[in-house]
DNA sequence: CACTAACTGAACCCGCCGGTTCAATATGAA
DNA sequence: TTCATATTGAACCGGCGGGTTCAGTTAGTG
């Protein structure tokens, strides 16, 4: 059997093809969905021959899990980190959340954020389970932080009295659902005066339902 | 309508088979996705052999396309037969709107409907033409039905001074926007209640911000 | 240097399924 | 009845692509 030294510890003979053959994928699966993807193409993008991807991942349907579950994580974190900035509202709240509504708005029409989001419903009636997941990291997760904020400036009196998990629904509704629409699901490139104008009446209305005092 | 009974014994001849044939190609794509689904499938539960098909649509894609256009088609004439209850508004509005918010969202969560949405976002990489047809039947459509309405609300009084084509959309994105997360993507059933609530806290929003009136 | 484990490339197997062919049959119209 | 057309079942072809095999190579380890 094995000697006392760390027999197991994996060793990677080369570099992290791992990673590699991840990132690979998303592209791939991305640019031509699950069904139409071939395992070759994804290994000859990562530098890596066909068998080594079945080394790593038993099959061309677990690489897509974890492929996604990876980018579901990366999408969440960038994500949150825009969503930070509310933090510190400062004087003028209109002029914070138009800023976050922006970014948020952007980050949507992320290349990866959309292929993401593709991706997952476009196969939900092969992997059901994968919604629970990226639902999670994404949309669910940002709703709560959201809310956070809201129910903060609440109690600072900012805002009026309301349930915060609906508010931040609503506000979140307001930003992001014009965009699939105008953006015909992703087709269309949006400009950054759109999506500032977009933002700023979002931000427009919300405040204008919710906040104590409608200046 | 009578006319079923005869259908059991081989109607061998020229019935419109067409209509079975697209009916049943609606039903195998949303279940399994354009890739995943058999023609041989579709010709089965259309109750004709698989030549026929071929005989009718020269290809699984073309048969696709006619699929989804007679869907989309069919959809829209629901939604506007639905908004069309805002055309006269009555006393209360507040309560109309919250009729038509309803039905709406229970039009969305309709089978056809969201198999519809599905199938269009799903196969965008490979039908990006079909965008443009079932979007202009759905969303847009509606998005500018909604708008004229409001344009007379507003001109009545009703509403306070605003672009009725961002109101609306705005309208639509309150209501619609929280049943994709909720629904998990159209996994989860949302029950009659949820539905209510939902639709009155998205009118209920949108007359804070756009109501004259602000009672 | 020897040993092991990961990696490679290319060929190979095999099931799946779109699309076709064809002879037989049913239907509707003239 | 007769002809044209639509339909049927069943068999068949052919490409595509997931997954495997294998002999050989490379790279870390001792």
């Amino acid at each position: 059997m094995a000697s006392a030294a760390a027999v197991r510890t994996a060793p990677r003979g080369r570099i992290d093809k791992r990673q590699a053959i991840l990132d690979a994928a998303f592209d791939v699966f991305a640019e031509h969905g699950y069904a139409q993807a071939l395992v070759q193409e994804i290994a000859e993008r990562a530098g890596v021959a066909k068998p080594t991807v079945y080394n790593h991942f038993t099959d061309k349907e677990t690489l897509f899990r974890a492929t996604l579950t990876a980018a579901a994580h990366a999408v969440m974190d960038g994500n949150i980190a825009t969503l930070d900035r509310m933090r510190s509202p400062g004087e003028d709240l209109r002029a914070t959340m138009n800023e976050v509504a922006y970014q948020l708005a952007r980050s949507c029409c992320d290349r990866r954020s959309r292929s993401l989001r593709w991706l997952t419903y476009a196969q939900v009636a092969r992997f059901p389970d994968l919604i629970e997941i990226v639902q999670g990291c994404t949309s669910v997760r940002i709703a709560e932080a959201m809310a956070d904020r809201l129910a903060r400036l609440t109690l600072a009196g900012r805002l009026r009295p309301c349930d915060p998990a609906v508010a931040a629904e609503q506000l979140l509704a307001l930003v992001t659902g014009p965009l699939e629409t105008r953006s015909r699901l992703g087709t269309r490139k949006l400009t950054a005066a759109e999506l500032r104008a977009l933002a700023e009446s979002a931000v427009d209305t919300f405040l204008r339902a919710y906040a104590a005092d409608p200046r």
